[in-house]
DNA sequence: CGCCCCGTTGATCCTGTTCAACGGTCGTGG
DNA sequence: CCACGACCGTTGAACAGGATCAACGGGGCG
């Protein structure tokens, strides 16, 4: 069990290292440092380019021609941004990065062509898409069967199954999204945020190390998913 | 306005006609026909195959390793199958045929290689791929931001632009789904959407012709986005 | 006929929202 | 230097939207 998890993060790492590595040979790349708050691209833009997160963070945000709006997504290493503007040719969601970190773009065309004499880069191309369809049926899934504070704790499950699959430290995370924009992500208020976390502290499935309140510790690596299962059990006996 | 809708209907219609044409004249196709309750693929299932619909409807459902499962997916004439399962080469989601409907199925490897002599069935199914990662994006922000009445006027609203996109006619649906399906999907009681249906007909944005309940008559093209929007106010106002 | 499934509606309860107050931190300007 | 305001996070109290529990009617089928 914990040998196949250790292949799956591997060979998630190992994906993403080739990606880059395929990437940097076969295709003309623009590589850039973007730091916190830049907006990579917004709804109508016209769509040319996709990108890799080589580092950093991005959240994508979504929104409605009446003015709701949500974060749909976020984004880590090894991520690919700009798939919402290829059916249309023009971006349907925002992307703004959270940190500092790396960007590899690209256009679009020369992926493609690049990819009829390195097949290799298609299927990457179309594993990653997939793979964000799966992503976003699992946050469907959470928001439609989950309670409020079971859901923030899949969310930082989530969070932390990311930095692992990537090889990074996952005991200690930091979220660069307010509490608002959590809530928003899962579809919920800031306040009751902010409760579910208290309540997560307080049975002991993470803990705050720094009064920020930001950064936040994972305690034991099952209590979060244990703390899933215990909130989800009536909810799945509803059948 | 109305002129820009119609170019946009008639471009999705074209688009899946080119679709079938260019899977017909390059890829090995396996026609079918497939009837109500027909499962496609399962969790679990090896891929090897994608599906194009021709017509008829689809359900797509998605389970946690918990016992959660939600519906996460309704396809139409048009719409490609089997993306869930391309990133790790096995299925993750369930596709249930819901109606009598003809599929096309044709293995992936044959997709790519034809793709090679025939670019643009790469950008065919890119293009579908983007489409349902849009559309996944949309089906979030309803579920976020939406309280239930308006959540399943938004339903309907997406089935009938599905309709109208196709060139069909939209101002009468047949949901080949039950209230507990479509509670399911919308994240909510079957009771909560037979009350939203009732409260929809009450306000004579919805009529129902049959008895049975299944079928739903739209009355007024504007009156379903009017009342979500009337419903969403106070929402869009909470910023 | 009897059973099961589907849909509707009512009554009650509870989860999460709303409204409000408060503390901490940071950046800005007097 | 401190005062001020903006923003973030937490917590309490009241409220409401939707869930839950329950009862009932209708249709299809063995």
């Amino acid at each position: 069990m914990s040998a196949i998890e250790r292949n799956q993060s591997t060979d998630a790492a190992r994906q993403i290292a080739e990606t880059l590595h395929l990437l940097q040979a076969h295709v003309a790349l623009q590589r850039r440092i973007v730091h916190a708050g830049h907006r990579l691209f917004q709804p109508g833009d016209t769509f040319a380019r996709l990108h890799v997160l080589n580092s950093g963070l991005f959240k994508v945000t979504n929104g409605s021609n009446d003015g709701r709006e949500q974060v749909v997504a976020v984004k880590f290493k090894g991520d690919w941004l700009g798939f919402d503007a290829i059916a249309l040719g023009r971006h349907s969601c925002e992307a703004v990065a959270l940190d500092t970190g790396e960007l590899w773009s690209f256009r679009y065309d020369d992926l493609l062509d690049a990819g009829a004499r390195q097949p290799k880069l298609i299927s990457l191309l179309h594993a990653a898409m997939s793979r964000e369809l799966g992503r976003d049926r699992d946050t469907m899934l959470a928001m439609a069967t989950l309670p409020a504070d079971a859901r923030v704790a899949d969310f930082l499950r989530y969070w932390t199954d990311m930095l692992a699959e990537r090889g990074l430290r996952n005991d200690c995370i930091t979220l660069h999204l307010t509490r608002a924009e959590i809530g928003n992500y899962l579809g919920m208020t800031l306040e009751s945020v902010s409760r579910a976390f208290s309540r997560l502290a307080r049975e002991s499935v993470i803990r705050f190390p720094e009064k920020g309140r930001r950064d936040i510790e994972i305690l034991g690596n099952g209590a979060l998913r244990k703390f899933i299962n215990h909130h989800t059990a009536s909810v799945a006996m509803a059948h």
